[in-house]
DNA sequence: ATATTTGCAAAGCGTTTGCACGGTT
DNA sequence: AACCGTGCAAACGCTTTGCAAATAT
């Protein structure tokens, strides 16, 4: 069955080769923010005639189709994720890895404002926030102590709204 | 003389070699943010004798000692600036690749509020504008035509408080 | 005197690319 | 048929590192 960021492809024209069809499929199936050597295994996992040079040069394709969105949490690698409607930003929890989403109007006012104050038209940002997990405070009950989640090592994520 | 930074190493009980005083100097006269081969590039000129090699392990120690920040401006390498008190951010000019710095409480305080919504206690944050040059617009004036200002290639910055 | 630091060159890492082959339109 | 996409391996740009010589304390 065609993904759903096969159908971008096809929109836009681009000729779909069998790699590029597994590689939407996988993109069309993540909810996290893959690296390419994480895409590459899942894509190799469904069909192995795939190398991680064309991982890479479809990634970058994507990317410029408008497809995919590259991002860059530290550490060195890319990572992808489809392109969707509202601007959103990540939390990164230091602790495991994951991240999570969150959106904020009132932040993308404020940054404009604050370019516009320096004499720039804001073009991008790039706003990355890393936390550490905070035990949830119940009222009237003690906090527990905290326990010692290693967490996946697996980069993952979950959606949500703030 | 010693510089500001030397007397930062001292205190931090570092072996003052030559190359260290050289490279802790061009730091503290830098009021842009150089990467590690502009750095390596003043330093050799007032003391051929360094090499690039020691630059990064000077840069490197001197981050770990909370003597310099480093920073990502996209394109793959890593800028430096002396530690400050204040935070601050930093604005990105698309043009020219000069660096404005800023500073913004209401946003420090926003970004903690939206990581505690989230269930996390905000380590710390990443965040840069890019932004173009707006034509200054002078009341009772027509605009001007924007000009073509191709800016210098070479990364500079100003201190600005917004 | 001894532990650290240095220069050099080689290696590492993520990413890109030249080339000949193979597949899509 | 013509063109574009692919695999492979080599190259890339930035950064780190092993080693023996040099240096700070």
């Amino acid at each position: 069955m065609e993904s759903r960021i096969e159908r971008l492809c096809v929109e836009r024209g681009l000729k779909m080769t069998g790699q590029r069809r597994v590689i939407a499929r996988v993109l069309s199936d993540a909810a996290d923010h893959p690296d390419v050597e994480e895409l590459y295994r899942r894509a190799a996992a469904l069909d192995s005639r795939i190398s991680i040079a064309t991982v890479y040069r479809t990634v970058r394709l994507f990317e410029e189709k408008g497809i995919l969105e590259r991002r860059d949490f530290g550490g060195g690698r890319a990572r992808y994720e489809p392109t969707e409607d509202g601007h959103h930003y990540h939390l990164i929890d230091v602790g495991s890895g994951k991240v999570v989403e969150f959106q904020d109007a009132e932040h993308e006012v404020l940054m404009h404002t604050v370019a516009n104050r320096l004499g720039f038209e804001l073009v991008s940002l790039r706003l990355e926030l890393f936390g550490r997990r905070l035990e949830p405070v119940q009222p009237g009950r003690a906090p527990r102590k905290p326990r010692r989640d290693a967490g996946d090592p697996q980069p993952s994520s979950d959606r949500v709204s703030a």
